[in-house]
Parts: C-alpha cells; structure tokens; sequence
DNA sequence: GTACTTGACTCCTCTAGACGAGTTTGAGAT
DNA sequence: ATCTCAAACTCGTCTAGAGGAGTCAAGTAC
C-alpha cells in the first residue's frame, strides 16, 4: 500500500478531523491508491501520521461512513464502499404482456440480470387500515384489508421490503390473502377475478432508513432508501391495491418512461 | 418542556449512547413532547440526566443527527427537524399543454402550490460531452454540446441544481444558448425549431450528496438526494437533451404514472 | 431610550487515556 | 502437516477533562 497522504495545514481554520477526512475522501475519488473494497488507514496508523489523538481520527472516519464512502468492519478495518450492482426498474414492469408469462415482476427481473431472486418473511394478515391507507383506497379506518407483508433478496442478499394492502371486500378469502399467489402474482390473480387493471400511480421519496429497515435490509451506514407507494387502479377507475415499499437505494435505479404529448 | 425521558438499561448490552438514541428518537416520532422545531435537551441536561460523560451524550445526538431527524445550530441547541413542504412532481409536468402556456414547469408548479420560484447561478458553455452524456444523445466525446446550468430556489431556498446538455449542432446560437430561453423554457424552443418531442426517459438514484452538492443546496446533514437524468427524445427518436438534476430530497415526492397495459 | 458589554449557555474541536470485543496470524504442541 | 491457542491488531464504547466560538439576554453606560 503506497497511499501517501498529505500532512495537515495548520493555517487553515478547517478542524483536522475534516482535513483528514479530506485527504482520504479525496484519494478515494481519484481512485488510485484507494480503490472500492481496499482497506483505509488503521485508526492507529493515521494517528500517528497525523499526529493527532484517537477521537480525532475516529471523527473523520465517523465523517467518511456518514457520506457513505467507507465501511467499517469491527476488527478488521475500515473498508472503501463497494457498491453492488444496482437493478434498473423499468416504467413497463407491470406491463400485462410481462403479467402473463406467469411470473411476478421481481423474479424475472432479477433472473434476466441473472441474479437469483428470493422471497421469504412473507406476513399476511386481515386489519384495519392506516388512515393513508384508507384514503388511498377509498376506504375509511373501520373497513377492513388484507395486508401482505414480504422481503425481496437477491442472491441471498435483502434489497426490498414490501407491504401490500388490498380490500378485504376484494382479497379477502381468495389466494391472495394465501402464502404463494400463483404464477403472475397478485396483480394476475386481481385480472381472474374481474378487476382488470388500468394504471399504477407510484409516489418516491428519498430519506434515511428507519432503524429496522436498516436491519430488515442490512444497510450499511450512509444508505438511504427509495420509499415508493404505488397505487393500482382498475379500469372502472377504483383502486384495488396500494403496495408501500422501502428499497435499498444501493440496488436500484428506477426508470421512468413520460409522454411529451 | 416537561419531556421525561426513562433511565438507562443497564442490564442491557445496547450501548449507552445508542439507548440514550432511541429514548430521544422514540419521543420525536411520538412527537408529543418533541414536535419538529422544538429544542432537544442540552448535552449538559442529558449528561446530568443520565450520568454520563459529554462524549457518550454527543454520540447519541450524532446517531440522531446521521439520521436525519435532528439538526445542531451552534451557540444555539439541537432541534428536531422540521421538513419543508414537499412538491409533488406529476409525470405529465412536460405535457404539451403546460408548455404552452408559456412557462417553464418549475415556474408554473411552484407558484400553483403557493411559493415563489427563482432560478439563479445561470452558466452557459460549450464543452465537449463526458462519455456518459455523449453516449445518452448519441454522440462522441468528440461533439460539443451546449451545456445550460442553473438552480432552482423556492421562497428563497434552493431546491434544485440541474444542468442540461444539448447538441451543439441543434442549440449552438440559438436562445437556448442564452440565458433567458423565453416563454416556456427550453423545451418550447426546440419545438418552435422543429424537434417536436415525443417523450422522456427519467433515471432516479437515491443517494448521500456530495460535498458541493451539500453545500449548493444547502442541505442539513443527513439528507440524501435524488440524480434524476432525464433525456428528452423527438418524435424522430433521436435524444436532444440530457438533463442532469440533483434535488434535495426534503423538498420532493416524484410521482409517476404507469399504464398497466 | 439606546447602544454596548458582559456573562451564561449552547454546541464544536481536541486530548489522553481505559477497557472491550471481533479478527487474524503465527508459534508451539500434537 | 495440522491443530490450538495466545498475542497482536483491529474497531467500539466510554471517561474526564480543556479551550473555542456562536447566541442570547440581562445589565450597564451613555
């Protein structure tokens, strides 16, 4: 390891954590001597390069980790960030000619970019809905819907997790509110029973993830998360379904597709 | 300010500054006895309170911090974070019948919800494209393009920072290259020249802002942004812009809408 | 009354240690 | 050659201080 960092300006009025936090940000995007999954400077190392006390050495790291640049691996180091391949969600998933070849979007997606694509701590459950729930599909608080709760995983690792709620009045008692839906999923199974689908309407944020989303998708520190409602609308213009879901934002790039006219 | 936080765990292996974390985060999202804006317990109260040493209780307003829920004014105390409104951006916001009302889309929301748009650090240049740029409108490295940057503002605050590229050979010399475009911006120009649009193609990354990017848009620590790329595609099917935008992720909800077709 | 000073209170930076816990590695025993 | 275990090295948590700088309000001098 050759990294050669520059010493500290003590002219400047800029605190040292953040000169040194400069110096290793800055080799990191040059990307030479620092490359993503190389390991940074030992604590001690940089202390005594720098001269500096510990505290002072753990800030600019702490600085590093909260931009996201570095990971930390207790004992063994402090890590440059390599970011997995991300996913690209293409604006005609759930196109019905997608729908039909029997399998829900997520796994042929994932298949195609040839990861293997998993699911597990399915939940359903009957309750009552929140009241943005409620709103969003035209109930109110004291109706009741189906909530299916579900983790997706590639290659073993969480990238997603999803809750869906649908109208007990429609989802109640049919496969939907089963474990494995069949093929196509749940929008195939809302298309059998009549409720053939017009449109989605998807809202995003973006913001840091709560605690347990940080645990329920192994974020590493620095991660934000996409949080995307979709509502799915039939073609009588009622909506059947609202799917509230929390994406790693280090999986995926959304991609839309809009009309000009 | 009658906020009762409980005592520490001490049966618990959680750290301390991470249990004094969770009784201060559990009493934001509460938010009955700490509502945005308000003024979270100085470091000496909570080291008072809890015993503990300045740094442990710096730890767990930093954890906060990191997190996004609370924001340190120097001099003045450490405050929960209070969101600004949130635009919603609609995906037909470039249909043809809101260009031809005469402004741009930035104009016309912002001001439909209630605030009051501005656009300043204007620059215009002609450079030759990064590879990603001159690959996304079908170019070489070798073209130039006509490179437009600018910042949004609303009520004073900056929102937006986005920079468009457009082909030398289709912008060069004409009031696209000047700073005013004209009514409707530069989507209308295009038009008037004959490159009739015929949609959009949006890229959505969510991740932790860089340093400038920080600082232009001046975001709280803690705050993530969306990279949105749009291309604009004429009804020849050739691209004509790239536009380059990152937005602070507090100030947004993009909404889309997909045909399920 | 107004303007200025002072002090209390706030968070920011930094030092110099201590112990703990996870990981790696090499020496010694088998 | 292989296994075991302890040492060395890593980051994690925590203590107990120090001086600095920004903010605010009360009190003082004019």
């Amino acid at each position: 390891m050759d990294l050669i960092l520059p010493g500290l300006d003590s002219a400047s009025d800029r605190p040292v954590f953040k000169q040194i936090a400069d110096h290793l940000r800055e080799a990191i995007e040059r990307g030479d001597h620092l490359a993503p999954g190389d390991k940074v400077p030992s604590e001690a190392t940089l202390m005594a390069h720098y001269g500096v006390a510990r505290m002072t050495v753990r800030s600019a790291l702490q600085l590093l980790q909260s931009e996201g640049l570095t990971v930390a691996e207790h004992g063994r180091g402090v890590f440059v960030r390599s970011r997995p391949p991300v996913r690209r969600l293409a604006s005609d998933r759930f196109a019905r000619r997608h729908r039909d070849r029997g399998k829900a979007a997520f796994i042929v997606e994932t298949e195609e970019a040839g990861g293997k694509p998993s699911v597990d701590s399915i939940q359903i459950t009957e309750e009552h809905p929140s009241s943005d729930v409620a709103e969003r599909l035209g109930l109110t608080t004291r109706d009741k819907v189906v909530v299916r709760s579900r983790r997706y995983l590639i290659n073993g690792h969480p990238v997603e997790t999803a809750v869906s709620y649908l109208p007990a009045a429609i989802a109640g008692g049919t496969r939907i509110a089963e474990p494995d839906t069949g093929p196509g999923g749940i929008y195939a199974r809302l298309e059998e029973m009549g409720y053939r689908l017009d449109h989605f309407d998807e809202e995003i944020k973006a913001r840091m993830p709560l605690r347990e989303e940080a645990k329920a998708l192994k974020l590493a520190p620095g991660t934000p998360v996409f949080h995307l409602v979709r509502t799915a609308f039939a073609e009588d213009g009622r909506p059947v379904e609202v799917c509230d879901t929390v994406m790693s934002s280090d999986a995926y790039v959304l991609a839309y597709q809009l009309p000009a006219r």
